[in-house]
DNA sequence: CGCAACGTTGATGCACATCAATCCGAGTGG
DNA sequence: CCACTCGGATTGATGTGCATCAACGTTGCG
């Protein structure tokens, strides 16, 4: 995994990936470009469960996944939750930050993540500036997966939303069929805006149609995936 | 409206606002760079109802709202309909695009914008990188508004969704507790995730409690502002 | 084993959608 | 100035998709 003198813009994800004294990174950034680094960014692990940014909050760090799976959402005061979104390796988190933290992020699964303070972030961009590029990219990737979950929550049926949940980690994980959830149901139901029954009795519906099959409760086969595709576009 | 210097940031914003060949842009970009900046970025004006940006099309360009109000949606296969947002003067558009647009832009007013294109944008960026700086924070606020929304659209109740949208207006607009809506009851409907009717029932059932009076179809009066951001937040 | 957390399944309820009249206000033309 | 029209908006009657409540399975771990 070897860091292109050029494209600065992974620096940050590399950093976190390879550990900031890693070798190559040392080999393409001068070196005292490797000790502001080392100042401003910084390893962090986490055991699944644990809670590393707390809504309303103020928004100080900015992190990378480097390995494990997060769960970012929203608390009502009531106790009502809309999870948000679900990190994987490589992703930014941080980024939909306005003063405070808008929501919580916990630990899915034993978590690695490397965390840089927002001022060394400035800091970082300011001397890698493909760096900024990058982040901007992200945010509109983001943003537009955005626009695709408010659809999907203003106005999808339970059986469009979970053909779309299972459809979108078809596309994401390997590109198989075979799709493991490191999530619970009531993490689904949380992110689809529904309950667990109905997240229940609906992947059951869809496996009565011959649509998908259910291993195990985490392992889902998509049997029929241009079908899928059609029913989470409400095609049908 | 005179332009700091080293404040390329509000640059686009400012052609579009001032037009490019305005004194107070002239004054302080060097010749050649105007030039550039006529090449790339350019005066658009719509009437109500006039779509300009074509869902599934590629998003080829970049706008900023200067004058009216704008509406963004998304459309299903079979009509159902999901407005992402409204954009009003200062607002960028199409940042949220990764390959194709993935929403439709129409006019809710006589509206004037200033486009660029992708390719501009990026020569732009580079000339003046406070620019990407700018976008990148805008973008960032657009996702803690995004985050925000998801919340709303998978969790809240109708009278929570429209105190919401009741106080997120009175918010923008003058800090007065009088607002006027450039949008229609079924815009409002697409936008909170729900249908005329409730719409139109809710917002009676506000007035009756005392919360609000309906001076004009579109003129509303907030009388208890705190009580209307409580229920927006869920806590009652 | 035996608990505890998670998941499924069934019966019932309700918030909001749907269907169906009216109503209202801004244009338009006589 | 009024009658006519027509796209919104309101209001009412009814329907339904999903939530809620409740009971029972299932899995995994000490």
């Amino acid at each position: 995994m070897l860091l292109r003198h050029h494209d600065a813009a992974n620096l940050a994800a590399e950093c976190a990936r390879c550990g900031v004294r890693s070798a190559s990174v040392c080999a393409v950034v001068p070196d005292e470009d490797i000790e502001q680094l080392a100042t401003y960014t910084q390893h962090l692990e986490f055991e699944a469960g644990q809670t590393f940014i707390n809504q309303d909050e103020p928004a100080e760090d900015f992190f990378v996944v480097t390995e494990g799976h997060a769960r970012l959402c929203t608390l009502m005061p009531d106790g009502r939750r809309q999870v948000t979104g679900f990190a994987s390796p490589g992703q930014f988190l941080g980024l939909a930050a306005d003063g405070n933290y808008a929501f919580n992020a916990e630990a899915l699964t034993p978590l690695k993540l490397c965390r840089v303070t927002r001022h060394g972030l400035k800091l970082l961009m300011s001397q890698f500036p493909q760096l900024e590029q990058r982040l901007l990219t992200e945010a509109s990737r983001e943003l537009s997966v955005a626009q695709g979950r408010m659809l999907l929550l203003g106005r999808k049926t339970a059986r469009e939303r979970l053909a779309s949940f299972l459809t979108e980690h078809a596309g994401m994980a390997a590109c198989r069929d075979v799709i493991v959830l490191p999530m619970t149901r009531t993490d689904i139901a949380d992110y689809l805006g529904l309950t667990i029954e109905t997240v229940s009795r609906t992947l059951n519906a869809l496996r009565r149609d011959g649509l998908i099959e259910i291993d195990h409760v985490t392992r889902i086969r998509l049997l029929d995936r241009p079908a899928l595709e059609d029913i989470a576009a409400g095609g049908a």
